[in-house]
DNA sequence: CTCCCGATAT
DNA sequence: ATATCAGGAG
């Protein structure tokens, strides 16, 4: 697996923020509350049903002090169609009582902090600085992981050590990379049935087409 | 490294 | 019917 050269590093960099220079998150919120919430939701589900179950979550309890005080099974039961609904609940509820007592109602808007609260790991953490502050950080969710791999900028068997290798490949504008790399993952760099050949603009550079490429 | 666990694609 | 998708905690 050849190590991408720092010309073409430049060369995706300036491909994908070409490509999805207007990319935002597709999941929907209107706060700070509702994006950690959404992004919590998120993990290991798919952003379209996380769109499916927060409004009805978010008019049960609009606010960080709602949701400190909510009990586990209205919660539960408002969330139980998307995985893990009983970890997701459970943490849900203790990330917003400890805002509460830890941080005067204000969720922290640094990483350290951001990862104290229960179900915040890095990821999550990354993506609410991404999508709130716009922050120079990347966030190495399965789609940033895979694409990651696939176009070599990548060996590494962590999500850390990958976004580790992100982070020295482009330096800067990293928020938008990740939202690039996620759609591009999402919707042509797909796990199952990549659209290598109709889709794709960085085929030449991808590692694996070998694996890909339609016989 | 294992558990958590519904939805969707095949 | 079964494989695959999608992060955090212990």
């Amino acid at each position: 697996m050849k190590r991408p050269t720092k010309a073409i590093k430049a060369t995706l960099k300036s491909r994908f923020l070409d490509r999805y220079s207007d990319a935002v998150s597709e999941l929907h919120y209107r706060s700070l509350y509702e994006l950690i919430v959404a992004v919590m939701l998120s993990a290991q589900c798919t952003d379209k049903r996380v769109n499916i179950i927060t409004p009805a979550l978010f008019n049960a309890f609009p606010s960080v002090e709602d949701l400190a005080q909510a009990s586990l099974e209205k919660v539960t039961s408002l969330i139980n169609t998307c995985s893990f609904f009983n970890n997701k609940a459970k943490n849900l509820i203790l990330m917003a009582q400890s805002v509460m007592e830890n941080y005067g109602g204000q969720i922290p808007l640094d990483e350290k902090s951001l990862m104290k609260l229960a179900g915040v790991g890095q990821k999550t953490a990354h993506v609410v600085l991404i999508e709130y502050t716009k922050a120079n950080v990347m966030a190495v969710d399965t789609h940033v992981f895979r694409v990651a791999h696939r176009l070599g900028l990548s060996q590494a068997k962590t999500p850390a050590k990958t976004e580790q290798d992100l982070v020295n490949a482009f330096k800067t504008e990293l928020h938008t990379l990740h939202q690039a790399f996620v759609l591009f993952g999402r919707y042509i760099c797909t796990a199952k049935n990549p659209k290598c050949e109709s889709e794709c603009f960085v085929r030449e550079f991808c590692q694996t087409t070998q694996t890909f490429k339609p016989t």
